[in-house]
DNA sequence: CTTTATTTTTAGCCAAGGCTAAACTTTTTA
DNA sequence: TAAAAAGTTTAGCCTTGGCTAAAAATAAAG
């Protein structure tokens, strides 16, 4: 079994990848220092899970990949059944899942995908991988660079920035509202759009953490 | 924050206590080494968590207890949880709750316990304490030490022991089974018992570990 | 193209929580 | 009650996963 630190080290680098991972950006984004990083890039390489290239960055193999992919798997489902089951505030969703999904035994992995009718997309509409590692193939556009005037609906929020997904969740974004954009700002890339009547503006921070599809895929 | 071990530690001293416990009782119940539990033993009593008497014994300081009563209160809110949501094998339960009620906030405690309606047993019939450590006082008796030819109801059975289990469950025997002892080997024990007109031999080892109520207490 | 700044790694330290082997108590047995 | 057995603790070692400070490599700036 791996350890906690061993999965989300895993974990980081896939969300920080899939280019190769800068290791004070790793570093950060797990709150250690970057020695503490490099040593554990080192034994991680050593267990065969993780390809890193001294002074150059790392990248996950495909075993360190899987077992990455996993630990995303297992957060996604959580954040889905407790969701389902005890609806707490979507920012509080994915506070407990980060520390519930090294406890979660593939048993009971396998109960709440069953339970929840193997889902593919988590409350912020992030893909769950499958059992095995698949992703969905996503075809979803960033809302920055999404076309204008055209009916888009939104498929993804991101879920760790809580002041951010407080803002989205005061003006009804979330996964499945639909939305128009009216004008794009080409300076700062700040958007217009159009949401069940009103006039939003989004600033081009968020319009980058949040996806759009064109066509309705359920 | 207390690490999985210390509250597995506090856990172990309260269920095997509330004597005071040996340094082999714990360490074998632990799964690790004496002199291994010596030493967590000693870490504790520095923390003010137990009170070890070297070459007599550890017991919970009451602070410690408090810990260890929480742990408690985790795992059988997530027994409780999970029996409700997932409905998996009884015997699965304890396992799981065993690995998620280190990694429980207290916020989805209390999500969790709200959720149930603040439930006072969980499955196996054990009692839940309260937030604050309170445990209900339990008039509860031995199966084994239950009078004869009295109406008795099955208050709580063990959750630890999948053998066991899985026995009482074949025989139904679980929570609010209802049962009447016919009789009581004298040499070991053993006892005679019907059960939904049935007649059962229940070893002495099984009615040690049952509990059981002479009233119905809803 | 050299100097400075930034990033990364190495070296050495620490605490937690395991282990084994040896020493020491306590209990049991002869 | 002395010797043997059983239980407990101490001593010393190991791995994991942190840290800081110093050294080394790379990137940026003059």
């Amino acid at each position: 079994m791996d350890s906690v630190a061993v999965e989300n080290y895993l974990k980081s680098i896939w969300e920080l990848g899939p280019d190769d991972v800068a290791t004070q950006d790793l570093a950060q984004h797990l709150n250690v220092a970057p020695a503490s990083a490099t040593k554990m890039l080192q034994r991680l390489t050593a267990r065969g899970l993780v390809s890193h290239i001294p002074y150059k960055g790392a990248s996950l193999t495909p075993e360190g990949q899987l077992k990455a992919l996993s630990v995303v798997r297992r957060h996604r489902l959580l954040e889905t059944f407790l969701a389902q089951t005890l609806d707490l505030g979507r920012e509080q969703l994915h506070d407990e899942a980060e520390r519930l999904e090294h406890a979660l035994s593939a048993d009971l992995e396998d109960a709440i995908a069953t339970y929840l009718g193997n889902p593919t997309r988590d409350p912020h509409g992030h893909p769950i991988p499958g059992p095995d590692g698949q992703l969905p193939t996503d075809t979803d556009l960033l809302l920055s660079e999404s076309p204008l005037n055209q009916r888009l609906i939104i498929s993804q929020v991101p879920d760790r920035n809580p002041e951010m997904l407080a803002w989205l969740e005061r003006n009804e974004i979330f996964p499945d509202t639909q939305l128009e954009l009216i004008s794009r700002d080409s300076f700062d890339g700040g958007l217009t759009a159009n949401l069940n009547g009103k006039t939003v503006q989004i600033a081009s921070s968020v319009a980058n953490e949040v996806h759009v599809s064109l066509e309705d895929d359920s």
